[in-house]
DNA sequence: CGATTCTATGTATACGTATTCATCCTTGCA
DNA sequence: TGCAAGGATGAATACGTATACATAGAATCG
């Protein structure tokens, strides 16, 4: 390394400079850093990695649409970041491309991999935890005892949401899901069902095809065309909550005059006074966290453990489209310190 | 390489294996694939850049705040994804933090990377050109001439808004930016001001403050306390022009009755039918491309060189706020293929 | 049939770092 | 003064790959 010659040292010297800097003499290192200075010199990671078995970097593989998850995509920058990790962003259009992309994540030795998709097949994953990447699935409910889970607790959410229709009086609901075939949407629906059948009220199941905003406003015109509006419509995500609204106010239906709605994730759009949804919000900050940690831990453990699976409980949020009363709508708060805690920041 | 054993030839058959199958007999090509398969190996990219001295992965500095970088987020990956690279992703909340985030960047030998932030500082560019990183700002366009950039034609693409807005006879127009240093902001305020003054118009300016949904939520107030309305009021961005709806709403002004409103940037809320935004619409997936084709490029011409500049013509979208007669809203678009031209995919 | 070209493969090396082991010099103590 | 102990540094090696060079066998051609 031209550093070391500069400096007049060897290049193991330069190396213990920068890892472990009080073994080496004050004179000596004072000579190497004016010598890195002026030469621009900066460790190269990647041959780090390389000797290490450790690259630093955790990969992501996030759906490429949806508001909700553009949202944990920034959650996870700023967690790895914090904690001096990289984060690689695979993002997906079509569920078919990944394969292909966890084919390229493999030749990367990442540190770790989120899963961010509620659709991948659990064989699959059972397949990917085999290759010894430590992997999360993140809100994939159904992933929990295959491999490692970190979720919002969508069945107590979904409750929660529930009762609080329930005890506004609500006897006829109707239940809009985004995808069916999705865990979190089951959990949701289950959720809700169940409590609301515990109040004496009613809970039906509508699939909107997607979680989307084109999805719920398609899925209004189904409602308004109904012979009855429910009393209340629990929607299975808040983009697919301000499609319907948007969609229902063409047929004149409006929250919370004509029936009551709730939406689930907690978007900073939900807090929009357009909207101002009631909806639970998820702590995105705390589960990113706590996939960044799972996924960087790596699973010591042997196949036949059961690994770790995390739920952390989200948030009720009170909007308009739940408030019979007319009070006046709060101002939209900043969408900065939401859960996000200061945290320790070790730099470098 | 235990594969190379497995096989019974030498390591650098089985690279040669993977990298340029057509030199290496088909009968040993088989006998390692064979050997591959079944002790589950991959090639090591990390090790791979370390000899080719490139890492295929293009870096993103990106602000972790507002729907519109979270688009461009995703074209970012889409395209790198596209052409078998990888996006490294760094996203940042202050702008003091851009500085360690660069420094932990360099660390990785990238083979570009991305400035999306409008208000990096132009020394900064500079000096940060002088490190061989093949460095691509974006939507910054004071930057050109410094490092190449791509950016959308701001100056233009506002003038286009301008020009509709004078051909519906507005004479007083206010022009509300969301952060006057921003070079994205004086463009545009350049280009409307310089055409309505041409159609005879006035356009004081206003600031918002921030490129965000509060900030125009809040301006919102002071519009209301204007002893007389604006004809029309050009916002900044389109984040800023919801918040503002929303804001003046709360005033009982609404668009277009009382005044007409446009944004900039086309974010796929513009169509929704709850806002159904005037707007500017970005090519985002052109943009990207562009970028990520500049970043990987590398720059090898010596730093006295005019770095290329691509700057990209937006598309004006005609939505309700401009709309003064009352036909009926359009519904909703898919957000999907907008502009995404299929493309060659190059997998692997 | 010998000389030559071509094809398939092995050998050796370099990429830039972290780390172990050995070495040398300094310091403290008897 | 002699010796042990410790502190600072150098030499050597390994990480997994790509590639230039060498080599051996096969094939072509006169």
């Amino acid at each position: 390394m031209d550093v070391a010659v500069a400096a007049g040292v060897s290049q193991a010297t330069v190396a213990r400079c920068f890892n472990t800097p009080e073994v080496v003499a004050a004179s000596t290192r004072k000579r190497i850093e004016a010598a890195a200075e002026q030469l621009g010199y900066v460790p190269n990671a990647i041959a780090r990695s390389l000797k290490s078995q450790s690259t630093n970097i955790v990969g992501a593989v996030v759906p490429a649409v949806g508001e909700y998850w553009q949202n944990v995509v920034t959650c996870f920058s700023r967690c790895l970041t914090a904690s001096g990790r990289q984060l690689l962003l695979f993002s997906f259009l079509d569920q078919a491309d990944v394969d292909d992309t966890l084919e390229a994540v493999a030749q990367y030795r990442l540190d770790g991999l989120i899963l961010a998709s509620a659709t991948i097949a659990e064989a699959q994953l059972a397949r990917m935890r085999q290759t010894g990447l430590s992997l999360v699935a993140f809100n994939h409910p159904d992933a929990a005892g295959i491999v490692p889970s970190v979720t919002v607790d969508n069945e107590a959410g979904s409750a929660e949401l529930a009762r609080h229709l329930a005890d506004l009086g609500c006897a006829r609901v109707l239940y809009v899901g985004g995808v069916a075939a999705a865990s979190t949407d089951r959990a949701r629906f289950r959720g809700a069902a169940r409590t609301l059948a515990s109040a004496g009220a009613t809970c039906n199941y509508m699939e909107a095809g997607a979680f989307t905003y084109e999805a719920g406003y398609r899925a209004a015109d189904r409602i308004g065309q109904l012979d009855r509006l429910p009393d209340a419509v629990m929607v299975g995500g808040d983009e697919v909550a301000f499609g319907m609204l948007d969609g229902l106010r063409q047929h004149g239906i409006t929250a919370p005059d004509d029936l009551l709605m709730t939406g689930f994730d907690g978007l900073p759009q939900a807090s929009w006074a357009g909207y101002d949804l009631t909806t639970l919000v998820q702590p995105a900050e705390q589960l990113a966290e706590h996939a960044a940690e799972l996924a960087a831990k790596g699973l010591d453990a042997p196949s036949n453990v059961v690994p770790p699976s995390v739920v952390v409980a989200g948030t009720l949020r009170r909007g308009r489209t739940t408030r019979r009363d007319d009070e006046p709508p709060a101002p939209p708060q900043s969408r900065r310190g939401r859960g996000c805690e200061p945290q320790s920041r070790a730099s470098r």
